[in-house]
DNA sequence: TTCTAATCGAGACGGTACGTCTAGTCTTGCG
DNA sequence: CGCAAGACTAGACGTACCGTCTCGATTAGAA
């Protein structure tokens, strides 16, 4: 019963020529210079076809990002080694080491500046790096089994590992090695000694 | 002895005019939306004098935040009462306090996309908000008397704190009450067990 | 014998809208400015629709002159009342009449552009305002009988009086009360002195 | 005393460019077709320069009618032989003769579309080709000298020489050698017998 | 009946041009 | 020389139509 359109159908081809060119402009140039008119021609499409299905660059931005065009890797799963610490501070070496590279600082720079300009590519940012689900679970089990201390505010640590990343990113201040464990262990703080029994 | 220029010399009234208007239209539109033709309007200027002294947009923005012009209050000083955990709680809450009106969220998340755009507005946002100095010697001062664990790495305390807020800031996440305790809390640690005597 | 077609067969209802859509809007808006997509949109009908049957809007135009959509009298009759320069003037008058009204100014106007792109309308144009035959046989009579000069180029006499028309739609010139029959007396000339016996 | 401008001031190169420019396309390519895009391609000049000092498209034909860019020969000016009606049929021939070419014959036509759509159009067009005063002096002198009947309506020659030229060109009806002699005897009538004595 | 060709509505598509806006640069005349 | 004024090239903006095409529904003669 679903209610069928008339009319002709979209055209995927043309769709994902978009996304694709919006993705390779946005890394090649940034967001600002990045020009709905040069999309259209990268991707042979003609402008209106851009107009029809999205609103501006911002939305393009965050269709790329659902799509996993922009980000090089899959950062949406975190390793599992049973040792908490060690899994997010590889997780988030990951991270840096993607950031080490010019062009990849330049790209994360502009999707900041394109979360600015857009609430949905914050959202599409975030689920697409560090959905809050993605540590949610571990720190609760960890908070239970005493791993880390029990009074630590979890919903916090998300945000506490990605903001010194942004931070970063934005004054051009590049991660030395060794990093990532000391945010982790900034946030999560020192491991608890065990107890003694 | 000094060789004196020939020649008109710059304009004050311009400069400021200038600067004033940047000012207003970026807390009004956000960095993209900001063009030198309506600054260099609303300030009552030619265009040209607005090239002459500046190369574009975004180092107009890095002298407006220089001067004071962006940010209501002047952040740059951090209370001390003794208790550095209070000192900094006190200070964040006036920062998250700010951030609490949607157009000064809006005014900050422009500024990040400046920052994004121009690597020296961020040095000077970093130099207006947070910078290193500001913390450093308390932090230090705290570490020698144990306020604070003796293993912190004293440099991502800053980076530690304001990143959090950039993140929520581009992710439009108000902040509640208590929170910034709890972010002192989640990067300072707790407050060290005194020394048993 | 007939060699029937199958399918579906045309829509006279959407040719009528169609032509009823054109009508209206090259009345409100004139020749450029009238657009096939706004026929379809006023019509309620594909614009596939037009498409099959009209190859562009001057064909559109000439289609609905043909079936009288456009003039708002039938100027295809002369009246007789036995004096050819009273019919005439009085049929001119009735052309005169309807250029009285700015609409009708515009429209006449914008048929004029209309022949200048398509030959066709033009001709429709002719046909539906003062086909050569309208005259024809009463000038002929007229010459026979004296009633106008003998030497007069009869062919030339619908061009003579249509042709100042169209010069003054196009210069915006009203025609004076008087108009009509100073026409004729410039082309037919002056009534020939009766012949004495 | 005269207020003097300051600022840059216009460039007569793009001028004429932009002039040359449209006159080059409007007689290759019709008034429709004629595009501001086109032109300011053609002329070398941004389209801005185009908009700057021009409304539209209609009001640089009008210039182009003012700078005489549009007409290939001067018809402003009446031979004078002493014989009025052998002079304007001199001159009427010309224009006949002019518009034997197909391509001027377009251009002719084009100008009526763009007369129709801009009423500025047409003066400049009446004023290029048949101003009244170019007929009104020895219009009267002949009417006073008895070279033409005293009763004619002098102020309708002009349209009734040109409308039906004007017919023609819209019905691409060609002119038959002769005609121009036909058109003088049509409007101004019969050469009046001489006085007798 | 079933098949098949044509029409119709809707609307996506590659394009062209619109008229406006802004970026930077250059030119002119005043102080 | 700085400055206001403003013209200039360049090019993106977002919209309107062009003429073609594709889709599913409908219609009506042919098989």
């Amino acid at each position: 019963m679903a209610e069928r359109r008339r009319g002709a159908v979209r055209n995927e081809a043309a769709r994902l020529a978009i996304l694709e060119a919006t993705a390779t402009l946005f890394a090649e140039r940034g967001y600002d210079h990045l020009s709905i008119e040069g999309i259209a021609a990268q991707a042979g499409v003609a402008k209106q076809t851009v107009y029809r299905w999205w609103p501006g660059k911002s939305a393009l931005i965050a269709d790329c990002l659902l799509e996993g065009m922009l980000l090089p890797v899959d950062l949406r799963v975190l390793p599992d080694s049973g040792d908490l610490r060690a899994d997010i501070t590889t997780w988030l070496d990951t991270v840096v080491g993607l950031l080490e590279s010019p062009s990849a600082q330049g790209l994360f720079r502009s999707l900041l500046a394109a979360s600015s300009a857009d609430e949905t590519v914050g959202q599409r940012l975030r689920d697409g790096i560090a959905e809050p689900a993605l540590f949610a679970d571990r720190l609760r089990a960890a908070a239970d089994s005493g791993e880390i201390r029990a009074d630590l505010r979890l919903d916090l640590v998300p945000e506490g590992l990605i903001g010194p990343l942004m931070f970063r990113a934005l004054n051009r201040v590049p991660a030395e090695p060794g990093y990532a464990a000391a945010l982790v262990a900034l946030v999560l703080g020192p491991r608890p000694a065990p107890p003694t029994s």
